[in-house]
DNA sequence: TTCCGGGACT
DNA sequence: AGTCCCGGAA
């Protein structure tokens, strides 16, 4: 194997059909028996392949397990209600996935007669279906030698070929699936790119690869050269920015009031409380709190700081939305991240009084507590809910 | 507590 | 280039 450029070989006749074997032989006794791998329907690949993105195996297999129930086939999910599906994905993050296969669904359904396509080409047409995944869905399911690059098989390349550069420029995009496509066969493509997949995730690991146990180490020029700690090169991470977001969970007799996440928006889709960015809002009430609930010597100033802070957001209230409301009592603070911002969430209590919910959002709605359970929220929506009921 | 990993779309 | 989310490891 040498390290040449994109046009030529990596690999010579010879070394790809041993690299091929060993990598055969060592999936074979050292696969993970996933949900997703018992099948070869396209359905099920491709639902899985969707729940996987950006997420881990762990975190997707209960996901995976009640949607198949109440969806077993594309069909059932084309049939659907968008809120149905959103609120069986509640939880799993990144809610345009779920707003995808949605779409994809019924255009599967109604243009394509309930069969997906089998080429890559062909399914990277498709809603949320970008290369890896149409890549992947052609392979596992139809069989056909299309290239696969995802994180792991990435990482993989990367050290195989001892890639130096930055693995995002489009250059080293290009490079690593040229790579792919080379050693992708004809027969059997979709378990090798299976046997890729395992290999990069459970052996050629981002920390502390097990080069030991790996079936194709003697092919990896990184390993050849001791560099697998420093190959692929790390990538350079944006830095977080602080927001402040507050809470407010408004009470009309035994009512909540919830809002619907626009489409663009964040967690578009989703519904939450009444929630607004404010960044000149002390982040800290959680620790002063604490320290009220367990030293009384603070108490008055405390005490004089919470009543100051209500009737701001009582203010806030009032201008951003016409809306007059009696804060009670401040609930928790839950801190979360969302790409590149980590945010603060103040969450407190309040009784509305009176004004036009309307102006909050046109699809505000009044919601008893146990309907609060019927409605699609986001992780920390569903947190403060919980908090809310327990506390009832 | 912070850090890190994980594709598609615009 | 910037946006979307959460779980689990450190």
């Amino acid at each position: 194997m040498t390290n040449s450029t994109a046009d030529t070989p990596h690999f010579d006749k010879a070394d790809l059909k041993s690299f091929r074997a060993k990598l055969k032989r060592w999936y074979k006794v050292s696969k993970r028996d996933l949900p997703w791998r018992k099948t070869s329907d396209a359905y099920r690949i491709w639902l899985s392949e969707i729940m996987l993105q950006q997420t881990t195996v762990a975190a997707v297999i209960p996901y995976y397990e009640r949607f198949l129930n109440q969806f077993p086939s594309v069909h059932e999910l084309a049939e659907a209600p968008e809120s149905e599906v959103l609120k069986l994905w509640e939880g799993l993050g990144y809610y345009s996935r779920a707003r995808n296969i949605h779409k994809t669904a019924k255009l599967i359904a109604q243009e394509f007669s309930g069969d997906f396509p089998q080429s890559a080409d062909d399914l990277q047409k498709l809603p949320g279906i970008g290369r890896y995944t149409a890549g992947a869905i052609s392979s596992f399911a139809f069989n056909r030698p299309a290239p696969i690059v995802e994180a792991n098989t990435q990482r993989l390349y990367a050290r195989l070929l001892a890639y130096e550069d930055s693995l995002q420029a489009t250059s080293a995009q290009k490079q690593l699936w040229n790579f792919a496509e080379e050693i992708v066969p004809q027969r059997d493509p979709g378990e090798f790119n299976q046997a890729l997949m395992e290999l990069g995730s459970q052996i050629c690991k981002p920390v502390d690869p097990a080069c030991g146990a790996c079936p194709i180490s003697k092919f990896c020029l990184a390993f050849q050269q001791g560099r697998q700690e420093e190959i692929p090169r790390p990538k350079m991470k944006t830095e977080l920015t602080d927001v402040v977001h507050l809470c407010v969970a408004l009470k009309k007799g035994s009512k909540y009031l919830l809002q619907q996440y626009a489409e663009g928006e964040r967690w578009a889709g989703l519904w939450d409380f009444v929630r607004w960015e404010q960044n000149d809002f002390p982040a800290t009430l959680q620790t002063v709190r604490n320290k009220c609930d367990t030293t009384s010597s603070g108490l008055f100033e405390d005490t004089e700081l919470y009543a100051r802070e209500f009737a701001r957001i009582e203010q806030l209230l009032a201008d951003r939305y016409q809306l007059n409301a009696k804060l009670t009592d401040f609930r928790l603070s839950i801190r979360h991240g969302v790409t590149r911002f980590r945010i603060s969430l103040m969450c407190f209590a309040g009784e509305y009084v009176k004004g036009s919910v309307k102006t909050i959002s046109p699809s505000a709605r009044w919601v008893s507590k146990s309907e609060l359970a019927e409605y699609p929220l986001s992780k920390t929506g569903r947190k403060f809910a919980e908090s809310l009921i327990a506390s009832e």
